[in-house]
DNA sequence: GTGAAAGCGCTAACAA
DNA sequence: TTGTTAGCGCTTTCAC
């Protein structure tokens, strides 16, 4: 049986408060007391046990995050870089893999909620406003990544996407091409809306018009993103560069390509966005719009865990630039 | 202020034990009565604290996941595996970095214990047996993937390792390489001694002398790997084929090779191990031992949920074919 | 079928 | 400085 804090206060020869006093350094206790039951949790192996103090109010030191799939190398690497943040400052982190389900986003949180989760990331694509208004309502600290809500206040790290998007227009063009595509999502987030708006404008800034049509959309996985680049350049001839939101997608539209008999770049100029490790490792090297991965992951961190200690009330949105 | 099970008691006019066993589908209750119970629940919005009935001795449906680096895609498509499994089950999953490092984890394993996560998955890489030995003390189910531990019986998913390394050498010199160098962790596992063994047999089976010095080391980076391939190849002129651990070094040392002047295939072949998302969008593809990474991680939640809810006792070994 | 009451392990007044 | 005690929200006998 695990031992509770009656037997540390019973071989210790003291009250339970006082253990309790002890472990969480709280009040006054003479320095001999307190050795003698450090001693004696030492001895017996005890530890608190978290769900217990929970209860009295105490904070889980949990927080969740929602990311559509963590297999995905961004994901991944942004979820790396919260958990790094987290254990620092003294939280786990739950893993919730929502595909960009409602539903699944739904029981996640319930579950979460259940949980006494002291607060979470939401990094998923999809969401009814519905959705936060209710964790705002039952006072649940969350706080975005990637992807911005106008509508109603709320801590936000986000990238430049508009910027991003005018970035990866503007390179296109600086090597000389005029036919460009984009490939997008099937279900398009602010964030890749932005990403758009800014490619199209960098592109309207040098008199290249873009033909409403050559915005194509796939499921976001590697294969699906292939087949939808090979149709494409079936049916139109003149495509030299292709402009992917992600560099899961960007991976894709450089297979379809090569398999279309493109050589990249010579025939076809491919920019993906996220710099993920997948980007590095393409050869040759993707060009890819780098998101500060890591910093994001930091900073949300940081505003999730202000709010959740109370540290701070307004709402923060911190804009990193790609 | 959330509403307890009090608040839905008084509102529906019936005690909390009613409640509570309307919540739980236990003992007997009147059709109407449940009902109208339901029906309260649904109107406060009510959802029961999972920290309360955990204290009464229920789980906590929480299980915990150690891996060196959630942002390696071996692991992030392992990580995905088993939250999708958990969350079939019922069950969160929550990450820990460990980074290999033994105090990351053993510190891990103090907020898991704390916290009454029902269980863990192991897939970290230096442990001691210590380790081991207290959470079976503290009777808390645990399992290994892709590591082994003979000397006690634990619930384990493993990789044929040994069969996989033979694969890799066997496949090295049916493209008539003869001088092959194996790119190692500096850490190694269980897995990894395996493999090589398995690549040194394949050799020898095929009357091809390994030098023991063509076993090279690295931290497990891309950054590291790559130079350190291009380091040995520096010094050592004729070597036609690298075997890489895992898929990281391997692309690591693709591009060290590359960067050493290297074609590949060409000049030099490189064989890599996990066959994650880094082998297939590779180019040319990575050659790659396939660990059927999805199974693994399934296979793991079921060997552990079912010693959670003590469903069985003795462990279970399963091996998997690569 | 339903309810009263005794805890689970801990924290935080309040007393001593 | 230390101890007593009343909960936190829930489950679970055991009566009724």
């Amino acid at each position: 049986m695990k031992p509770t804090i009656y037997d540390v206060a019973e071989k210790a020869g003291v009250s339970i408060a006082t253990v309790s006093k002890v472990i969480n350094n709280t009040g006054k206790i003479g320095a001999e007391t307190k050795e003698n039951v450090l001693q004696v949790m030492n001895d017996i192996n005890y530890y608190p046990s978290m769900l217990a103090s929970a209860m009295m109010g105490k904070r889980t030191n949990t927080i969740g995050l929602l990311v559509p799939d963590i297999a995905n190398p961004f994901f991944a690497e942004l979820a790396r870089s919260i958990e790094d943040t987290g254990q620092e400052k003294g939280y786990n982190v739950v893993i919730c893999n929502t595909d960009n389900n409602p539903e699944k986003e739904i029981q996640y949180l319930e579950w979460l909620k259940q949980k006494s989760t002291d607060g979470v990331v939401i990094a998923t694509g999809v969401q009814k406003e519905e959705t936060f208004k209710e964790l705002i309502k039952e006072n649940i600290p969350f706080a975005l990544i990637s992807r911005n809500l106008s509508s109603i206040p709320v801590d936000t790290v986000l990238l430049d996407d508009y910027l991003g998007g005018y970035q990866a227009g503007a390179h296109l063009i600086l090597t000389g091409c005029r036919n460009a595509i984009c490939l997008t999502l099937n279900v398009k987030t602010s964030s890749e809306k932005e990403r758009l708006r800014g490619f199209k404008k960098a592109l309207l800034d040098h008199e290249i018009t873009y033909n409403e049509e050559y915005t194509i959309s796939c499921d976001g996985t590697i294969e699906n993103s292939t087949n939808v680049i090979n149709d494409f350049l079936k049916v139109n001839k003149n495509i030299d560069a292709i402009f992917a939101l992600n560099d899961m997608i960007a991976i894709g539209a450089v297979n379809g390509a090569r398999s279309f008999g493109y050589n990249i770049p010579e025939d076809i100029s491919i920019i993906g966005f996220d710099n993920t490790i997948l980007a590095t490792i393409s050869h040759p090297p993707l060009t890819s719009i780098a998101q500060p991965i890591e910093d994001m992951g930091s900073q949300v961190i940081h505003l999730l865990v202000e709010t959740i200690e109370g540290k701070k009330q307004s709402k923060k949105q911190v804009i990193l630039s790609p």
